[in-house]
DNA sequence: CTGTATCCCAGTGGATACTG
DNA sequence: CAGTATCCACTGGGATACAG
């Protein structure tokens, strides 16, 4: 997306573009909490698969929301954590879980 | 979704389940500013087909999220707009919003 | 105007096997 | 452990036609 300049940089669409699906929005939960090696977030990430867990891990490297480190170790240790630009995303993951703590806590605990 | 019950009520899974794609994104935006017709919608959402915007309106209408309201008129008309619990996303879609300008300006508008 | 109904293609994503 | 490489099924989503 963003190909077509008639979008006039809508600051929705924009964050849309960089961290609008499941998976990211998923993977940026883990990561926020701090740096995680890449079979943790898989472990972590109910239902990702490891071809779709490197893709989008990929995908936020290159926005530069996502920070890659390689030890040179047998066996192989890859760290993922945050960038200060993926870290400042942190207020709408927050939101996103704050009002899903109410949204569980009013809608689906109908125990009272 | 949320089909196994494996997901032990992560705030952030439920909240990515009943808005997590693009598309719920960018009408939530437009609903946020009000009751909009079906066309208003389809116009305002830059690259929806009729028939996406249809089944995620459907969707968004099941979820409790947004009302949908037919006017007995020739034309037709229906009206769409947020229900109370659809409103009280709007934290959310402002995080997304702020965060969007900040990046826009710092990041795609380097002609400083 | 606001849809529904088809058809169909491209891309997403799952499963599996293999590698450094 | 942390991937890459395939193969494949499914579905999201576009195009188009038609309807109330």
């Amino acid at each position: 997306m963003l190909t077509k300049e008639e979008l006039p940089f809508c600051p929705v669409a924009t964050t849309v573009d960089l961290i609008g699906n499941k998976w990211k929005l998923l993977i940026m939960r883990e990561l926020l909490k701090g740096t995680k090696r890449f079979n943790e977030i898989h472990r972590l990430v109910d239902g990702i698969s490891q071809k779709v867990l490197t893709e989008n891990l990929r995908k936020m490297e290159n926005d530069g929301i996502v920070k890659r480190e390689v030890f040179p170790e047998v066996p192989p240790r890859v760290e993922y954590s945050l960038t200060e630009l993926g870290d400042s995303l942190r207020p709408i993951i927050n939101s996103m879980s704050d009002w899903g703590t109410d949204y569980i806590k009013n809608n689906l605990m109908e125990q009272k």
